[in-house]
DNA sequence: CTGTTACTTAGCATTATGGCTAATCATGAC
DNA sequence: GTCATGATTAGCCATAATGCTAAGTAACAG
């Protein structure tokens, strides 16, 4: 398994397109083949395809071909991971400005 | 005010280098000057200086320049804009994923 | 088996990104 | 004033990203 740095790369990369969000957020009404999911695009199929590996490689979709069309499913979890590092960072930041905040406070106080 | 779209896409795009993302973590400490903060990368000062634009430009962070230091600090609310589109993302897929799952385990019970 | 449909692969052009060095600017210390 | 320090600007290079077209494969339809 690559390292969760890498992984987390992967998937501020793919989602740093709004073409790919676009995506996704067609994803939410399920499964979908490939060529409809271009369709509003107004792409390329191929250029489709790239984007699409891109999110699969993020593990933001995943991808199964039965016949000879392809369906793409959203994968929640893996937003709910970036969601994890997200918050674990934007806590550490409020945690920090509260004590600062309780500290201006104090001094605040002292001084009147 | 830029579109919501491009705030986005330069979010997700700054968070998508480690470097920048060791950066924010460095700057949970608190505020910093851009050489403290280019120490640890082992990167040159402009190399750093253009990753901090960067940010910057996504709103991830704020610096202010007092006499030659120019001092960082890191801006949470944005941090917390972000998870809000990922976290209505994600209630969208889930809710789904859910509806399908109530629906299939429905069908397996009328097929009890 | 022939044609159509749905992807896929290969290759190309353009632009963006991430790194550097060298030179410049601005402030603070002597 | 002179010099050191912290930041900035300009310019270069290599690589990756995003778009395309054209050609290829694979399954289904008749």
């Amino acid at each position: 398994m690559a390292n969760h740095d890498t992984k987390l790369s992967l998937i501020f990369q793919a989602l740093s397109d709004p073409t790919r969000r676009a995506m996704l957020a067609h994803l939410s009404q399920g499964a979908v083949p490939v060529s409809e999911l271009a369709r509003p695009t107004g792409l390329a199929l191929p250029t489709v395809m790239r984007h699409l590996q891109v999110l699969e490689d993020a593990a933001l979709i995943s991808t199964e071909k039965t016949g000879r069309t392809r369906m793409c499913s959203a994968r929640p979890e893996t937003l709910s991971a970036t969601m994890d590092w997200m918050s674990e960072q934007r806590a550490i930041w409020v945690a920090r400005t509260d004590r600062l905040e309780a500290m201006l406070k104090t001094l605040g106080e002292k001084d009147t």
